[in-house]
RNA sequence: GGUCUCGUGGCCGAGUGGCUUAGGCACAGCUCUGCAAAAGCUGCUACAGCGGUUCGAAUCCGCUCGAGACCUCCA
């Protein structure tokens, strides 16, 4: 499904959308910022992966060939004590390292099944890619932006920034001249490093460090941020599409990274750089480390202070769809309720939709302004997303056409007004955008898991509607009670009743 | 303190110079219905405050107030 407009990205680099040319024809290199593997991901995780998947899955259906690389980092990152954060958790959980990393992984993986997100083409792990990562550095001394102090090794950024004009900062706003000027407020650090803006991308390991590797100027481990550098570097060339991660990875990680990259080969990695925003928890950030945070798994069974009920998976996606992927998006239990109606809504929409049975004899050749404002709807829903991935553009669409599909099955338009090509059209449209492109899942569909279960409600039903024409309301209104307690909801309509399980 | 972002109707949330009444939820009326629920239709016209630019601003500029993010690990 293709559509005329050419899609524009907001690029961080330039602060403005940008129309977006890939590097090689037809195909597109993309790497996001993946989960460090310490401890459970959390939500706010979660609403970055599911922007990315987003976008994947739409350059994909644009007919892009995409290779998207989304890292697991399992060492490197320090901690505020300087331990080895991997360590540290293998320490409090009497493990070895890589089973905490594994731990975590397995749950991200699970987590990110539950959303329904794809995998990635790769995903690499820092720790299998130690060698790289100390060429990197090799590439960064030779051209002269390391120093070595005491076995460990550092970026020279102020070196760098004054040769590179324009590149160090660049991503995030920071400014040069702030830098130099920090200098004097930190004199008397006792670190080993020239400058308090340099960062380290060896460092030498101390006795309590457990995941070390040999490298030319000590056993160590490599400094956060060349990771992704060195492995984005690897799959995706010097040189590639997208970068993307979250706002919080700006700065200092991203500016490193770009630092790090122009540092070993002179040339930019990414051309797009692309940054989700926060999930808000009363109106803050949400944060592993200040504790402002919920589970998902505390989402989904409702057990947090924070909400009065569980949501499924696919309600909480549809919550982060409704939102753009760069605006702030505050959590809340009405929020969420209101996602849920919509969600709901536009699936049972969709199911009337790709149960319409045209019938040809119903049209007479010509094209109504119905047709054509339904066609320029469709056209809204990708022009929604052509436009730096607009989600909320989107849904709006294709609300409006839900409409239009409400009318048409409630013979509320003749059946003539629109043409079955439309309608045909329609259905491809949004099982496409639904299920392709937000990869969302129909969770209200009746029935679903067992046939056992459809025979019992089309039995209960059925004596349902018999007490019902024996004008037996008592036995009626008891099955449609009972069946409530147990979270079916009976619904009456004109050709029948249907029933949806919901949530007690 | 420095850098930056944001402040939209009862709630969530798009939109960035003049036609979007965005959309969703809630609410109200109506239709349907044995009643109800569900479903559908219709209605509900906001843009923090002040000043400026402009023929015209929610949208640009300035100031004020408020919120948040980054500057330290964080998606």
């Amino acid at each position: 499904m293709s559509n005329s407009h050419s899609l524009k990205i907001y690029n961080s680099l330039s602060g403005k959308k940008e129309e977006f040319v890939p590097l090689e024809e037809g195909h597109v290199g993309m790497y996001v910022c993946g989960p460090t593997v310490y401890s459970d991901v959390h939500l706010g995780n979660c609403r970055t992966f599911v922007s990315f998947d987003i976008i994947y899955r739409y350059l994909r259906q644009k007919g892009y060939v995409v290779r998207y690389v989304r890292n697991i980092t399992d060492v490197g990152h320090l901690t505020d004590d300087g331990e080895d954060r991997m360590a540290k958790g293998a320490k409090v959980a009497r493990l070895e390292p890589m089973e905490v990393a594994q731990k975590y992984t397995v749950g991200f993986h699970e987590l990110m099944q539950i959303f329904n997100t794809l995998p990635p083409s790769i995903e690499p792990r820092a720790t299998g890619h130690i060698p790289e990562q100390i060429d990197m550095v090799q590439d960064i001394f030779s051209r002269g932006y390391a120093y070595e102090r005491n076995g460990s090794v550092y970026f020279d950024t102020i070196k760098f920034a004054k040769e590179n004009p324009g590149v160090y900062g660049q991503l995030s706003g920071r400014v040069i001249e702030d830098l130099l000027v920090e200098t004097r407020d930190n004199l008397k650090s006792q670190d080993e490093k020239n400058h308090p803006s340099d960062f380290a991308i060896w460092m030498k390991a101390r006795k309590e460090d457990l995941m070390v590797w040999k490298s030319p100027w000590s056993v160590g481990f490599p400094g956060w941020h060349l990771e992704c550098s060195a492995m984005s570097t690897k799959y995706l060339g010097k040189t590639f599409d997208i970068h993307g991660g979250g706002n919080d990875l700006k700065f200092p990680h991203h500016e490193n990274e770009v630092a790090q990259n122009v540092g070993a080969c002179g040339c930019a990695p990414a051309r797009y750089w692309l940054h989700t925003n926060m999930l808000l928890l009363n109106s803050r950030k949400m944060s592993k480390s200040e504790g402002n945070t919920i589970s998902p798994f505390e989402l989904f069974t409702g057990n947090s202070p924070f909400v009065s009920k569980g949501y499924d998976p696919m309600v909480v996606k549809f919550f982060m769809l409704m939102a753009h992927y760069r605006s702030t998006l505050d959590i809340s239990d009405d929020a969420l309720l209101a996602a849920e109606k919509g969600y709901r809504k536009i699936m049972e929409t969709n199911r009337q939709l790709q149960a319409i049975a045209v019938n040809a004899a119903d049209f007479d050749g010509s094209e109504t302004d119905t047709d054509r404002k339904i066609l320029s709807l469709i056209d809204d829903v990708f022009a929604g997303m052509d436009d730096d991935f607009n989600t909320a553009m989107a849904i709006a669409s294709l609300n409006e056409l839900g409409s239009y599909i409400n009318k048409y099955v409630h013979q509320q338009i003749a059946a003539n007004e629109i043409a079955p090509w439309v309608i045909e059209r329609m259905k491809t449209v949004f099982s496409t955008v639904i299920f392709d492109i937000f990869g969302l899942r129909d969770e209200t569909e009746s029935g679903g898991d067992s046939g056992t279960m459809e025979g019992l409600m089309d039995l209960i039903l059925a004596m349902r509607a018999k007490a019902r024409e024996n004008k037996d309301w008592a036995a009626s209104d008891m099955i449609r009670d009972a069946l409530a307690a147990v979270g079916i909801q009976i619904k009456d309509g004109k050709e029948g009743t249907r029933w949806e399980k919901i949530d007690v």
